[in-house]
DNA sequence: CGTCCTTATGCTACAACTGAGCAAAAGGGG
DNA sequence: CCCCTTTTGCTCAGTTGTAGCATAAGGACG
């Protein structure tokens, strides 16, 4: 079974840890994601990834994996266009070609980490959009849940559903019917090109769940770290505090971390540095950084 | 950015439930899955898959998610050949065109339900393979881990690692180098088109993590069912066997289903016949099915 | 030098969950 | 009426998860 002819390119989220806030490797402005066609000389889809990101930005990939084949129907003068989108970890290292944009700049209301809640105007404006509807108890509901909202808990993963949700109720900037252009700002963010915004949150999601479950933060971690910095690197990714007496805890007891011999100053007690003991990727039995949550409240 | 030209396919997993036996959709000899070039006229991959499966084999599609995108170089003379798999679940109902395979035909090993363990010569070839390498120490591990050997405990959503592994190994029939072609008959299971045993396998190992913290399995039940019944499609699944009491403490706590006022015949005791509680899919909170998994021993 | 600040680290209490097992209920068949 | 089957209710102990208290170890400053 033969297919029909389209055009295919492969598409990257690439995230590091730059000065301590997560960010994602981007080009251009309005900023748009590192991508380029699938070629006839690329031996897989993701050596074509890694080619077209090293090509784009000079720099190189360690931790990449498959998130997301989307298909565009819109463009049909050159016919359906593929985009298999990756994510990619690395540590931020020199910048080379291209810019770090940080995620919260992107997605300002997926950030927590100071106890924040939801702005009063978004929330006002959600619940306005699921009013506006017939059956406006559904939306309602979806709104509260999605969003953390009405004694719900916020949930770190629904990242893609936040952005699908605040798409649909117009009040992102990329919105078709974003009719009333000052309802843009109320979801604070900067748009990227085309759908790159919504692949971004596609990447976002997948990875603030998976290092509940796989030991992924390390990626982005220098060699050397003290667990503060590890706490750090987890709560800038989940965009929540952890309490950190569990987070240790946890990391210890799982084996994720081995002592060195030396200490770091961070303005109060030194801290010990620790290292990833890399052979815990092959125990597969290993859970991962199920990052300790804090209840609900 | 426009990308170069290929060929991409649409691949479908669809999975039911056949006389309480897990099974998937295949068609002709030796089985494969059902596919179709992606056409100008498909809204969307998704569209693009139900619409092939259905005019393959008669069916309606119910729940189907995005697996994983295959890319094909071997074939080089009609270009690179992309395959966009997709994972789909259904009730049996009428056959229509094509069949139903059952899974552990395909992966006797996978089945473990009967507190079977991996065959004695099958683990003797796999650390076989193991040691004739120069690192057998690495590759024991692997092993191990993989199929749950050496005191570590089984994984049922290792599907693809461990069909991977037997690849590597030379023990499933498609393997390049297998060798011996002996070997092949040791990991017992029906060959199928291609790579179309490797899909399935990735089909397999996502719905076997995805019915521990998403509420999927309904999709394979009829209308209305008894806990026995709904604990017999997650074994079967699973592929492992399920502590009935604390099953039922599970599903029941976090209201999964209602009572339905009828009962059904079972040779025992009648049991009570539930149904899904459909606004359960909107309620996110909920956890899934979180099969309660037997301690390792 | 002692006090106060900061951050790091150790430990404990309590609640929730999980795996496992006992036992009773409710049908049918000899 | 006894025995078989399957369903259903319940208990118990061990584990894990959340939260908070307390101490350790540095620097800054009087």
């Amino acid at each position: 079974m033969t297919g029909a002819q389209v055009n295919a390119e492969v598409l990257a989220v690439i995230v590091a840890l730059v000065d301590g806030r997560p960010a994602v490797l981007t080009l251009g402005e309005p900023p748009r994601l590192p991508s380029g066609p699938l070629l006839p000389g690329h031996r897989s889809l993701q050596q074509a990834t890694r080619a077209w990101v090293e090509e784009q930005t000079g720099r190189r990939l360690g931790y990449l994996e498959q998130l997301y084949t989307f298909a565009d129907v819109d463009r049909t003068d050159t016919g359906r266009e593929l985009s298999i989108s990756y994510l990619g970890l690395t540590t931020a290292g020199d910048p080379g070609i291209g810019g770090w944009t940080d995620w919260y700049d992107l997605f300002a209301w997926e950030d927590r980490r100071n106890g924040e809640l939801l702005p009063q105007d978004l929330e006002r404006a959600l619940y306005a959009w699921a009013d506006a509807s017939p059956d406006s108890d559904e939306r309602r509901r979806r709104v509260a849940i999605t969003f953390g909202l009405a004694g719900r808990s916020w949930q770190p993963d629904l990242v893609l559903q936040r952005y699908e949700l605040l798409y649909e109720a117009g009040l992102v900037a990329e919105a078709p019917d974003n009719r009333r252009a000052a309802d843009a700002d109320l979801a604070p963010g900067l748009r990227m090109l085309g759908d790159h915004r919504r692949v971004l949150a596609t990447g976002l999601a997948r990875l603030r769940a998976k290092i509940s479950y796989r030991p992924v933060v390390f990626e982005l971690m220098p060699e050397q770290f003290t667990l503060r910095q590890l706490q750090d690197c987890v709560e800038a990714l989940a965009g929540q505090q952890v309490h950190t007496q569990n987070f240790r805890r946890v990391i210890e007891q799982q084996e994720l971390v081995e002592e060195t011999d030396q200490l770091a100053e961070t303005g109060g007690r030194p801290a010990r540095l620790y290292r990833f003991r890399r052979q815990v990727l092959a125990e597969r039995s290993i859970a991962g950084t199920k990052l300790p949550t804090t209840r609900a409240r």
